[in-house]
DNA sequence: GATCGATATCGATGGATGTCAATATCGACA
DNA sequence: TGTCGATATTGACATCCATCGATATCGATC
């Protein structure tokens, strides 16, 4: 069959949770510059609504493989296009990757994020 | 005249911080319940804007004694209306404490509000 | 009490964002 | 190929929010 999957890692650019985990000492160790702080907010920003941290603690306390787009509709009270669009949101932050399998999108979290965070917030 | 000023301690009431960091086990262990998603929602909003994400670490790597409103006012490039406004933000989330010297406010970071945000994400 | 300096609040405004209905996409399967 | 089911995208709308000028508050000092 042909690969019809996208490779959905652009190789000349970073997702900013991996450019934060990178990026600058613990907020308390040195005052953070504009750039990073542009980019901790950006991170910070897509945990900054109730459900998605809802749909976050979900995958990331569900099957290490990757939680079903389906459940996760059954499971909020939200329209379908708007946990669409949460998830998206997540992804673009470098929090959540996702995986497709026949119809069904599977997400899991980014190893190492919750990390990264913990250590930002050091 | 009347009394104008506002008790500001209310006390029968925890801020977000603080009931976060009693509210729930780490988002990875278990699906976090729709309430305290909000919660945790309302403290990461407190931290999703690049300006107080600045002010945090300026409070944060500084005097543990505190930080004066007129250093913070001068370090960024912003209004004193808006620094004011951001300060009143993660004052409100629980993230910061004031203290008044004189003319002079003072923000340092609440103990432990740091760690509360780590175990949360853990 | 009157003035001054530092900080907080108010009101307005433009831009960002959460939400959903409608629609598009895309793989599976007859 | 055509349909169906799952997910993503689009467009619209209402609300929220960052920002700032103007103003209020409050302590200190004269």
């Amino acid at each position: 069959m042909a690969v019809t999957q996208v490779i959905e890692l652009p190789l000349a650019e970073q997702l900013p949770v991996e450019q934060l985990g990178a990026c600058c000492a613990p907020l308390t160790e040195a005052p953070i510059s504009a750039e990073d702080a542009e980019l901790a907010a950006h991170v910070f920003k897509a945990l900054a609504d109730p459900a998605r941290v809802r749909l976050l603690s979900m995958i990331a306390a569900g099957d290490p493989d990757g939680t079903c787009v389906c459940d996760l509709n059954e499971a909020v009270d939200l329209a379908q296009p708007t946990v669409s669009h949460h998830l998206k949101v997540m992804l673009d932050a470098g929090l959540l990757e996702r995986e497709r399998r026949a119809s069904w999108a599977y997400y899991r979290l980014r190893p190492g994020v919750l990390q990264a965070l913990a250590t930002i917030l050091g």
